[in-house]
DNA sequence: TTGTAGGCGTTATCAA
DNA sequence: TTGATAACGCCTACAA
């Protein structure tokens, strides 16, 4: 592999200049510029991106760590930060598990986009001490360290409290992980808006986010004498596996019990009704983001993060 | 952020010896390895990977390019390299387009997997000079550079070969993007299983592998007045929007018409009925070669490159 | 068993 | 406008 020295020793120039020439110093000759590029180019030489970062410490690279290849949220999140990362010349790295917490801790990105909750707060903070990261699915809030949250509480208090106006009984929640913090933000606004209508007793089925324990769960509730009459489920996935489990023992959705989700997967639109959700503009999201992590490797201004969208879809799984 | 030096000094040692103790090195003596340990330990100490790759060329990272993150075939795909590859403690990257070549060119990765056709051969060959490659979408091979491939033409064949025993008269194939090579393996195998049962005029529609898309012909096909008995589509994302299309004028499948996909994504388990298709076994494939990447970076046998398996599911939306 | 020193490929300081 | 040279942090002969 061709190194500067060699292309150096082709344009029969000093390492140095060779290195000026390459980066486009001001203060090559232009004769010069020409020799050694021509030089590069024959040498189809390409400068090592890990000695030039040992001297920088700077690598080009964003790294976006999430929980899992499978969530469909992700693709739309990744592909809007890809985008706007491209347009500054950085390179999105997407990692996953044990991977990503090595890659944060050896310092192979210059900042960080994390949603996954199953990073520590302790190895993102000391990531931040040298470089900035943007949290989505914690609050973490510090020295080089920003949070952008989807606005759980609020959007299933708003979405609910028009649920309630259907006059609807009894109600239930699937939940996702017990411990997820989404979850529980979207379980508060849940009963928050049952609260101020006066339901009280909200029958609570523990899921873990996945088609398939949505599925489970839709067996459990068709078995059971009194049924609820509509269910929140705290992501779409698990709604589309409970609708088919209740579908498969004929109960039909709205016209026995009315389902939502929360997220808008491309997979709502294709089941049959159209699964009522509230949808989160996760391509917008992911746009704002990058966005700030390029200001934020610009040090230029003060950079203010915001919060995702989210919209309401009452139509399709609610009677 | 502590270097070795800071450990060495803090451990009174000198710099390559605390290296030693640090690495593991059999050469050192009880007592000051501890000693080394623990101030590594009180000093936070992590090794600096872009130091260490200078020195060692070796980063411990394997990449994975793939054309997008939209595709629902990769997160199995992923999923499985994942887990194969963190059992040798080597972390994944995964990246995509110009990202992708940029990682290729400066080598932050020891080896690579490539499912990305807009990725070029040349990058790729140049690549492969120094570290060792899997293609997943190409033919392509060399030194250091190996082929995987799912078996389009013979499972296409295969699977139209029971299908034309229905009866059909009238058949219809819904393309990929029409120099994408899966595509047009595909469309080899169907073409050949038909002429065999002298079936030669097969229309043929030009999709892009989308949903959207799918749904557009969907639309197209429905305004025709000799539609097609079955449609066959180079995978199954645009199987689900041609088959939504149809049921939104009317045309119930498989009642009405007879349609297949290829790649058995979850998706197709959602939809009503459940999608006829060539299933990959994407998990395992992931899983081979990951193994396959694993051996040809410790260079100890030959590797032979397997292919992933494929599946049949004949029920669902063929009559 | 430990230490000295050279080098991996770059960039950047300083002098020429 | 160019060149010599010292870092960056680590590993590893080789010497002690």
């Amino acid at each position: 592999m061709a190194t500067i020295k060699d292309v150096a020793k082709k344009a029969n120039v000093s390492i140095s200049t060779a290195s000026y020439a390459l980066n486009n110093k001001p203060n090559v000759a232009k004769e010069t510029k020409e020799r050694v590029l021509k030089a590069a180019r024959e040498l189809g030489y390409r400068p090592n991106i890990i000695a030039r970062r040992l001297k920088t410490n700077k690598t080009g690279n964003v790294g976006v760590f999430i929980y899992g290849f499978g969530g469909p949220i992700f693709s739309d999140l990744l592909e809007a930060i890809h985008i706007e990362l491209l347009k500054e010349d950085l390179n999105l790295i997407v990692s996953t598990g044990k991977s990503s917490t090595k890659m944060l801790q050896e310092k192979l990105i210059d900042a960080a986009i994390i949603f996954d909750a199953f990073m520590e707060d302790d190895d993102i903070i000391r990531f931040a001490k040298e470089r900035p990261v943007i949290t989505l699915d914690r609050k973490l809030v510090g020295k080089n360290s920003y949070s952008s949250r989807v606005k759980n509480e609020e959007l299933v208090y708003g979405f609910i409290k028009e649920i309630t106006k259907k006059g609807f009984k009894k109600y239930a929640y699937l939940s996702g992980p017990k411990d997820n913090l989404d979850n529980i933000d979207r379980y508060r606004g849940y009963q928050k808006a049952l609260l101020e209508v006066g339901i009280e007793n909200i029958s609570k089925f523990e899921g873990d986010y996945t088609v398939e324990k949505g599925y489970l769960i839709g067996e459990e509730i068709a078995k059971l004498k009194e049924k609820p009459e509509f269910i929140f489920c705290a992501n779409d996935e698990m709604a589309v596996g409970l609708i088919r489990a209740l579908k498969n023992n004929k109960i039909y959705v709205p016209h026995d019990i009315s389902v939502a989700g929360f997220d808008g997967i491309e997979l709502g639109l294709y089941i049959n009704p159209q699964l009522s959700t509230i949808k989160i503009d996760y391509k917008g999201w992911g746009k704002k983001i990058a966005k700030n992590i390029i200001d934020l490797l610009k040090k230029t201004t003060k950079v203010t993060i915001t919060n995702p969208e989210g919209y309401f879809n009452y139509k399709g799984t609610i009677k």
